[in-house]
RNA sequence: AGAUCCGUAGCUCAGCCUGGUUAGAGCACUACACUGAUAAUGUAGGGGUCACCAGUUCAAAUCUGGUCGGGUCUACCA
């Protein structure tokens, strides 16, 4: 028997998708639809690693639908898509979750636990919930090798790392520095940016805020104004605070600078002042002990400090307690002017003075302004202080002009001795004492008696905490490592300006402005399970060795055993180091080239260098598959990307380390293309987040609706790039509406197929000989080809997406199925019929391949029924299709541009049948179509029988446009006229709107018409303007943009016959359905009850068999058990029985 | 604080690049139809100062500047 298309009971995605998984694992259909491709050119894709040590959530579903379907239509279209899934094993979030299983903290490890038990444990944590993650990639059909995934805590994977970073090192671009690190005193330990950016991490604090005077000498009287005697200022400045003929009181010079760390006053070494911006000279008294002072101040910032009514009033008149200070701008210059010019020591002590600098820093020429750029006038004085260990700034600019570094500050953030009465006290409350008294108010207090202090007051502002310890982080100078980015920074942006952005403002905006604005990464972390760096050094730090290859380093163990003697890496002679990992790593000493020992320095480098590594360390590169990276020639069959995808989160993450590795290693780009998708947010525009519960369970959506509806859900409800509200009534719209209407369209072929046996054995009908509307459902299906191709090779997904339902849903369901349906239940299984069934055929196996990308199930659900019977294409599965290729032979504009106007003809007359309350089964006799020249009346005759057909009328007439029967208006084509009018445009705009009927008649015979406008002639041409109809006199009238329909709303009594047989056959369908007959079974039909019908029953009987399946239909006196029914108000009895 | 995205109907989104005179769709809601593919469909209806302010223009949802609100990323900000 001939295989049948399988007939729904109801449409259950979640369950066929099942059924299509086990199939897909049984076939092994992933990996067939690589080896099918083998030989092909590749298209080469990254994953990126996720962290399998937490749960999998929505928002990893949409970037995977992304990844996904990318790679399915890339194949489709002919390449070879490789797709190596892989894990990222290292780094912070993993020892974190192991320190809270196992309740210690960092300062533990090595004591409560070794570093070996503890990278044990990590190393089992890391991988915890793999299997819950291989399940979500399963279920949600996203096909990506798991089976041979690349783990980044794997020796061949770290032995690529350090490849890269002994590459980066012989090129000078790996270097060590001191740098100023966020750290947690309270926790004694640095922390990571990640760290920093936990949520809760910045809180509002008030702190003791201090805007203090550096003392700057002057005259020969002044200590330390030696240091300024040949500054080039120092004639404005010493005439500025000379006295004045005024005799009024002058004072000593100070520059204001404002700090909310008066803790790091006593290690100041400088103040910043900006280049360009304007500083004022102000003469005033000091506001704490009333001594007469000159103040340096940014002009700009003046009245956040000096009150306006306290301006240039008498100082002679000043009592202390007065509420006005007096103050008095004396001369203003520039903050260059300035540079180099030396201050007073603010807080001298032990620990601070010049010989201490010195003695870390021996030429440091500290105490004196310097220029920064970054130096703004919006908040404190325009003047910037300056403590080099204590921000970053400072250091950089501290280093640029030679101050020095002093970090009066121990580790566990209290003062070091020498500081006088603040030796040994805690610079904030890190300890949680009852008591603590704060030390920042104390400093406060003493310059305030020592006439340095200007303001003091509480100051409220976001400062970084631990968010550990919820105790205010510091910056604190640390050692690290370097990547030295910055030295080809400019190839970067070079480069990345050949980058395919998804969107495009991403890689120009945020990605471009970080590249623009990048530092040197810092690599090291002082962890324990990561890569460590492979860099040994000898102890005075001379000589130093950074390993690349575990062979080398093997090499190197055997060599400094030998040189070294003893029990010098004895463990490791035979077998080499096993595990890269600490603590062993850290048991090997090598040799230097003078013989000393070396041991590794302690860091570990960051885990984001792991991850941008990838391309190369996921193939073990250069050690194994060196083709796949960098062949000897031909091109690279695994660099670069040709497209990666993840969250935009990642812009400065993985997309910006992968760059930084390809342009430094390989003076490339990492990815050809990169599709950053917004975040998921839940449906009140929230944050999903584990505390307010809001957490979308992807297993339980998956599950309910299915993964394509959800994938579809994801893909075209927005912009992958635009954050999305997520909300299940989403996918429930999708899956009823779109899905639905799908499993309607495919219900209503199978039906019909089955029963007549359509497999597709005939010839193909050319489209030619089709009738019109196969010809343009066949036409839009080409056209939906081509337009989602070129959305798909765009990244555009959403608007590829939209595209198919709009196809299917307008255009097949709602015009195509509903007006064919007749063809396909009524005559002959002949020409016409098999033209039907070969286009919705051809039309839902396209569709099936359109969509195969976004919706793989559903797809290849459908596509293995139909091709099952058909054997068409004859692949087992439609991920081993071919892309469809539109066809430009079966697009017809034209067709589908008339097709529209019959839709919206026919749709103007429906409304006008309801608006009359005339019901559709009702024939009419005629409808009039107004039109605008020769070309549209063809289009519409072209059309017209199915128009008729769909509106029940009988005649449809055109009226051109010399008719005056109609009653026109007319209005101007702003678009134009509005160029050539210009200002002119509103009085042309109402001269139009005043045309008469007769007016409009002579621009539509003579081709234009002349206007006085303001005294001048102008002169309208008919295609200037667009003339609609908008009443036809008599008749029942609607429009829609240049479309009018007038509708006969006469029924004649011939007509109320007619319409009367279709209710009658509409009645006694419903009937037969009642009944449970099958669509073929053939009836008898009795009628009684009502004369009235006769005259419609006797002419239209044919019509009414043949409609209704019936054999006889006969009117009789009397019917016992008959159904009542009722036609146009007629009451009846029937009687319909099945034959045989 | 900076960068960036977003703000159009109760909800989800088009339209903006390329300015043009009734601002669209789907969902939801109301009513009436239709139905031998019906968890559909058709018709009609209500629902919008296109976040706000200013500017450019004959004409602004659309271009420019600013403000406000939301999100994200980055941030030592004195």
């Amino acid at each position: 028997m001939q295989a049948r298309y399988h007939e729904f009971q109801q449409l259950n995605l979640p369950e066929l998708e099942k059924e299509i998984l086990q199939s897909w694992e049984k076939d092994k259909a992933f990996e067939k639809s690589v080896t099918n491709r083998e030989g092909a050119k590749p298209f080469i894709f990254y994953e990126g690693p996720p962290s399998a040590n937490g749960l999998p959530g929505i928002h990893h579903v949409i970037s995977r639908t992304l990844k996904d379907l990318v790679c399915r239509y890339k194949s489709m279209k002919g390449f070879q898509v490789q797709r190596k899934g892989g894990w990222d094993t290292h780094g912070l979030p993993i020892e974190l979750g192991v320190e809270k299983e196992l309740g210690i903290t960092k300062e533990d490890i090595g004591k409560k636990i070794s570093v070996e038990e503890y990278n044990q444990k990590c190393r089992e944590a890391v991988l915890r919930y793999k299997d819950l993650w291989d399940d979500l990639t399963r279920k949600m059909g996203y096909w990506v090798d798991l089976d041979n995934p690349y783990i980044t805590f794997e020796n061949s994977y770290i032995e690529t790392l350090w490849w890269c970073l002994k590459e980066l090192y012989k090129k000078g671009y790996l270097y060590e520095s001191v740098s100023i690190q966020p750290y947690s005193p309270a926790a004694g330990t640095g922390l990571s940016s990640h760290e920093l950016n936990q949520p809760g991490t910045y809180k509002d604090v008030k702190d003791t805020s201090a805007t203090v005077l550096f003392h700057v000498p002057l005259s020969a009287g002044e200590r330390g104004s030696e240091a300024n005697a040949s500054h080039s200022s120092l004639k404005k400045l010493t005439d500025a605070v000379a006295p004045g003929a005024d005799s009024e009181p002058t004072g000593k010079l100070y520059i204001m600078a404002w700090t909310t760390t008066p803790w790091t006053l006593p290690s100041n070494l400088g103040l910043a002042v900006g280049p360009n911006v304007e500083y004022s000279l102000v003469k005033t008294f000091n506001p704490y002990t009333g001594l007469p002072s000159s103040v340096i101040i940014a002009t700009a910032l003046i009245p956040k400090y000096f009150k306006e009514e306290g301006k240039d009033i008498s100082f002679a008149d000043h009592k202390e307690g007065d509420k006005f200070l007096p103050w008095k701008v004396i001369t203003t210059f520039k903050g260059a002017e300035l540079d180099g010019l030396k201050y007073n020591q603010l807080l001298p002590f032990e620990a601070n003075s010049l010989d201490r600098v010195r003695e870390i820093t021996p030429e440091a020429d500290p105490f004196k302004v310097i220029l920064g750029d970054f130096v703004t006038t919006e908040d404190g004085t325009g003047i910037v202080h300056m403590a080099p260990a204590f921000g970053a700034d400072d250091f950089k600019a501290g280093k640029k002009n030679n101050l020095g570094i002093l970090t009066l500050v121990d580790r566990e953030g209290k003062f070091v001795p020498g500081v006088g009465e603040f030796s040994g006290r805690f610079v904030k409350n890190y300890k949680s004492e009852a008591d603590y008294v704060d030390v920042n108010v104390d400093i406060c207090v003493l310059l305030k008696k020592e006439s340095k202090a200007f303001k003091i007051e509480k100051y409220e502002h976001a400062y970084p905490h631990c968010w550990r310890t919820d105790k205010p982080i510091l910056y604190y100078p640390l050692d690290a490592w370097f990547i030295r980015t910055t030295a080809l920074k400019d190839r970067m942006v070079e480069l990345n300006k050949t980058i395919n952005w998804k969107p495009k403002s991403t890689g120009e905006g945020r990605f471009g402005n970080w590249l623009e604005n990048m530092v040197d990464w810092n690599l090291s972390r002082s962890r324990f399970w990561g890569t460590p760096l492979p860099i040994w050094r000898t102890e005075d730090g001379e000589e130093e060795k950074c390993i690349g290859s575990i062979e080398e380093l093997n090499s190197e163990i055997k060599k400094a055993s030998t040189a070294l003697r003893g029990e010098t890496n004895k463990h490791y002679l035979h077998e080499g180091l096993l595990d890269l990992h600490k603590p062993y790593v850290d048991d090997i000493i090598l040799v230097s080239e003078s013989g000393k020992p070396m041991k590794r320095v302690p860091d570990l480098i960051d885990v984001w260098f792991d991850s941008g590594a990838m391309p190369y360390a996921q193939w073990h590169f250069p050690f194994e598959n060196r083709d796949m990276v960098d062949p000897e020639k031909g091109e690279a069959r695994a660099f670069p990307a040709d497209f990666i995808a993840e969250g935009v989160d990642q812009t400065r993450g993985w997309f910006y380390t992968l760059h930084v590795l390809g342009v430094m290693l390989f003076d490339s780009v990492a990815y050809k293309s990169v599709v950053s998708n917004g975040l998921v947010l839940d449906k009140d525009g929230n944050k999903m987040s584990k505390r307010l519960g809001n957490v979308v369970d992807p297993f339980k959506t998956i599950g309910q609706f299915g993964a394509d509806a959800t994938r579809w859900y994801l893909v075209t409800n927005a912009s992958p790039w635009e954050n999305m509200k997520f909300d299940v009534e989403g996918i429930r719209e999708v899956q009823r509406k779109f899905f639905g209407t799908l499993y309607n369209t495919y219900q209503f072929f199978a039906l019909y197929a089955n029963v007549d046996g359509f497999a597709f054995k005939e010839a193909y009908i050319p489209v030619k000989d089709r009738p019109e509307i196969d010809r343009w459902i066949l036409s839009s299906l080409n056209s939906l080809i081509r337009k989602v191709t070129l959305h798909l090779n765009d990244y555009e997904p959403t608007l590829a997406g939209r595209a198919i339902e709009y196809f299917t849903d307008e255009l097949l369901s709602n015009w195509y199925v509903r007006l064919c349906r007749r063809r396909f239940w009524k005559g002959e299984y002949e020409k016409d019929k098999i033209a039907a069934y070969q286009t919705l055929y051809e039309c839902l196996e396209t569709l099936m391949r359109l969509m195969a990308p976004v919706s793989p199930f559903f797809s290849d659900y459908i596509y293995r029924i139909l091709d099952k019977v058909t054997g068409r294409l004859g692949v087992a599965s439609v991920h081993y299709t071919d892309f469809p290729v539109e066809n430009p032979e079966v697009i017809d504009l034209a067709l589908e541009e008339r097709m529209q106007m019959a839709q919206d003809i026919s749709s103007l007359i429906l409304s006008i049948r309801k608006k009359v309350n005339i019901r559709v089964r009702q024939p009419l006799q005629k409808a009039l179509v107004p039109v605008n020249g020769k070309d549209m009346e063809e289009q519409i005759r072209k059309v017209e029988d199915l128009i008729k057909a769909e509106v029940n009328v009988k005649d449809l007439e055109y009226l051109s446009g010399s008719n005056d029967f109609i009653h026109k208006k007319v209005k101007p084509n702003f678009v134009a006229l509005g160029k050539k009018m210009g200002s002119k445009m509103k009085a042309v705009a109402a001269a139009i709107g005043g045309f008469t009927q007769d007016d409009i008649k002579k621009l539509e015979l003579t081709g234009e018409i002349e206007l006085m406008i303001e005294g001048t002639p102008i002169i309208i041409r008919v295609d200037e303007v667009d003339i609609q109809s908008e009443d036809v006199p008599g008749w029942m009238v609607a429009s829609k943009n240049a479309l009018t329909v007038a509708l006969d709303i006469q029924v004649s009594p011939e007509l109320e016959k007619e319409g009367n047989a279709r209710e009658l056959v509409n009645r006694i369908q419903k009937i037969r359905k009642d009944q449970g007959y099958e669509l073929t079974d053939r009836i008898d039909v009795k009628l009684a009850g009502n004369e009235k019908l006769i005259p419609a029953i006797t002419q239209f009987n044919n019509y009414i068999c043949a409609e209704i399946l019936a054999d006889t239909l006969e009117l009789v006196p009397e019917i016992a058990d008959g159904t009542a029914i009722e036609v146009n108000d007629i009451q009846l009895k029937v009687l319909v029985s099945k034959k045989g």
